[in-house]
DNA sequence: TCTGGGGTCCTAGGACCC
DNA sequence: TCTGGGGTCCTAGGACCC
């Protein structure tokens, strides 16, 4: 048996917590640069501002309702995530972390226990701990345990708790959702299978086999045996290394000159090489992007990009901003309104492991001294900045003029900022 | 004025190896 | 008359997730 608990609303939430006023009214909370919708309340949705849609185009309806608008803060929502995180641990020792806002748990050996009592004590303990509303569903699959957790959100009849018991209940399930809701089956895919009269869940689950691994491929056929009871998906106890890591953002205001940009993609390659550090990972390519808006006149879009392979795997950011600032000087062109840029490390080679200083060709010397010594400064330099925050030593070209973010409506970083508490106190 | 920012996996096809 | 069999690696593109 699995469990997925799934925050409600969950940037929403993490706002109310530090602002019980905002528990009557409509609030939303916008994407970086505060461009659309990436969580709504219930009254919001009820209004119908929609997931993802662009949040200048419902103006109107935002003040018509009063709705709490807030910019993205990711620092409290990550934060709380990991506080949530904590609490589920002590309920299983086998958890996934799938997002921010939802963990997988492991019950096997739970038997004795009354599974739907124990969601219900989860989601208490939860919320006393943490102040989140979570949804919980239970089945004998991850994507069973998924589609039951989306009953739990939809039906409060059964306040916040979905259990697959039976077959008698995925049946009932399956036949309540529809196969676009599917975990899994994408737009793309459900269009596909609505054009052959396929709609529900249950539909789906009776495909034949062959047919769906044809036209759907694996992931399709995984899809198809979870929701008839045959688990494929297996919890990731441990989280793979990731094999890509991106820093990116869009601009306020679009970004004409090099100095901008330069700026910009310097605070980037920063964020990429602590990224990496704490991955515990070298990146040996690095990919610089800068493009304008894609909702600009054919005539003045442009997108640019350079890969620059490193000629040693590295997670120091004085050599990676080195090789950003090649990318960019290749990828620049004069007379563009660039409205977003990014820096993309890959080529991943674990950290500390004997590959990662064995392997260059020409590396001169068998105890590589400068290695060492980079490793120490980047260190020291994460020290600091995890004591007395982020950014409080950085290097020079990581510079924050000539380009900005938009981000008028942000609340204060509780739970991670001293400075933020006493101006909130104040 | 104005539209996010991360990720993963799979497949097909080409280039290349012996 | 009529072109082997077994691989790997890389890339682009498409699909999906939150």
């Amino acid at each position: 048996m699995f469990a997925l608990v799934d925050c409600n609303n969950f940037y929403v939430s993490c706002e109310r917590v530090f602002n019980p006023a905002l528990c009557e009214r409509p609030v939303v909370v916008l994407s970086n640069n505060d461009g659309c919708f990436i969580a709504r309340s219930e009254e919001a949705k009820a209004i119908g501002l929609g997931m993802g849609a662009p949040a200048f185009k419902s103006e109107q309806l935002l003040r018509r309702h009063k709705v709490a608008v807030y910019s993205a803060n990711f620092a409290l929502y990550g934060d709380m995530s990991a506080r949530v995180m904590n609490t589920l641990a002590g309920y299983s020792s086998d958890i996934e972390i799938y997002s921010i806002d939802e963990c997988f748990l492991g019950l096997d050996g739970f038997g004795r226990f009354d599974l739907d009592e124990y969601a219900r004590d989860i989601r208490r303990t939860v919320r006393r701990n943490t102040g989140i509303p979570v949804s919980i569903g239970i089945g004998p699959t991850k994507t069973l345990a998924k589609a039951a957790n989306r009953m739990a959100k939809k039906n409060p009849a059964l306040q916040g708790v979905a259990f697959l018991r039976s077959e008698a209940d995925m049946h009932a399930a399956l036949k309540n959702i529809a196969v676009e809701d599917v975990w899994g089956i994408g737009r793309r895919y459900a269009a596909f299978l609505h054009q052959r009269d396929i709609h529900t869940a249950l539909d789906f689950s009776r495909l034949p086999g062959p047919w769906v691994r044809k036209h759907l491929h694996v992931t399709g056929a995984r899809v198809q045996e979870e929701l008839n009871g045959r688990s494929c998906l297996a919890l990731e106890l441990v989280r793979p290394a990731k094999q890509t890591i991106c820093t990116s953002r869009s601009f306020g205001d679009a970004v004409t000159e090099y100095e901008g940009l330069q700026h910009a993609v310097a605070h980037f390659t920063s964020k990429c090489a602590f990224k990496l550090r704490r991955e515990g990972s070298k990146a040996s390519m690095l990919t610089v992007f800068a493009c304008t808006s894609p909702f600009a006149p054919k005539t003045g879009r442009y997108w640019g990009t350079r890969t620059i392979a490193l000629p040693e795997a590295s997670n120091d950011t004085i050599v990676l901003l080195a090789a950003a600032e090649r990318a960019l000087a290749a990828l620049f062109r004069e007379g563009y309104g660039y409205k977003k840029a990014g820096v993309i490390a890959g080529g991943m080679v674990p950290g500390g492991s004997p590959e990662q200083t064995a392997l260059s060709l020409f590396q001169e010397d068998p105890v590589p001294e400068k290695q060492l010594r980079s490793g120490m400064v980047m260190e020291a330099l994460d020290r600091l900045n995890a004591r007395y925050g982020p950014g409080t030593l950085r290097l020079a070209s990581d510079l924050r003029s000539g380009w900005k973010q938009r981000q008028g409506r942000l609340s204060p970083h509780y739970t991670t900022s001293w400075n933020d508490i006493i101006e909130v106190r104040a």
